[in-house]
DNA sequence: CATACTGTATTAACTACTTAATACAGATAA
DNA sequence: TTATCTGTATTAAGTAGTTAATACAGTATG
């Protein structure tokens, strides 16, 4: 588990589900794999158990995860629920960025190569080394 | 001043900002235009008024807006003011967007494509009243 | 068995935000 | 003048949401 930087201005237990929305969409996890336990989330990521255990709640409810009684919560092993995941989470990105585009005028053109331009910054930065 | 509709998570005087900032940035407030007093804007958002006071520090201390003493407060007359906000505005809307779509596995010619599709929704959305 | 680990449920405490009640100084207009 | 509008400041109370402390039941391992 990598360091997760926590904004404070919204609820941890929301970037908590972020956190693992990103590795579900990005293919970091396996399907059905076991994920570590609550305390033991909450101890690396330095919050409260319970913290976690509302971000496996609603991930639960989600289906994203599964919970055998007692034992550790293990990834969802159904392909289609990642599949539906990563579109809505395109759709979500984009949907949101050309409703906040067109609320200044500008031009697709632009945009398009602004968006180029940040692709090449942001690769910069991760070096070509893309996994953690 | 049209419907804001407030969503419960975040803090309705940012929420208000929101609202300015996005008028802003869209040229529909002319420059150094008097705004409505916070008590009438707080009537019609059905908020309180030190929560639109809240807002409007804000937005005064960010130089967007200004007040005389005991005057309604006006909208800047720097045009450079303006332009620095469309700016951070874009640049926001693009990382953000960059940073999302880098997390899944997917083209650049894909990620246009589905902005394109977009952009006709949203503008059949308004119906055709877009500026030329 | 004992120990240390699971997940879960309940309850309390805390925090940020909002609301509210006032008050005051100055502007504006009848 | 008076009445009503501005913005601003202070203080207190209320509220919802988040986080935390704690306890309990079952599992795994020795």
């Amino acid at each position: 588990m990598a360091q997760v930087h926590f904004n404070s201005r919204d609820p941890i237990y929301l970037q908590v589900i972020d956190y693992f929305r990103k590795q579900l969409v990005g293919d970091e996890l396996i399907l059905g794999e076991e994920l570590p336990s609550r305390r033991q989330i909450a101890r690396q990521l330095g919050i409260n158990p319970n913290t976690v255990q509302r971000a496996f709640s609603e991930m639960e409810e989600q289906k994203w995860i599964y919970t055998e009684p007692n034992r550790p919560s293990r990834v969802t092993e159904d392909p289609a629920m990642i599949q539906k995941l990563k579109q809505e989470y395109v759709e979500k990105a984009v949907k949101e960025f050309v409703a906040s585009i067109q609320t200044i005028n500008i031009t697709y053109e632009e945009i398009s190569e602004l968006i180029a331009n940040e692709i090449k910054n942001q690769s910069n930065k991760n070096g070509g080394t893309q996994d953690d």
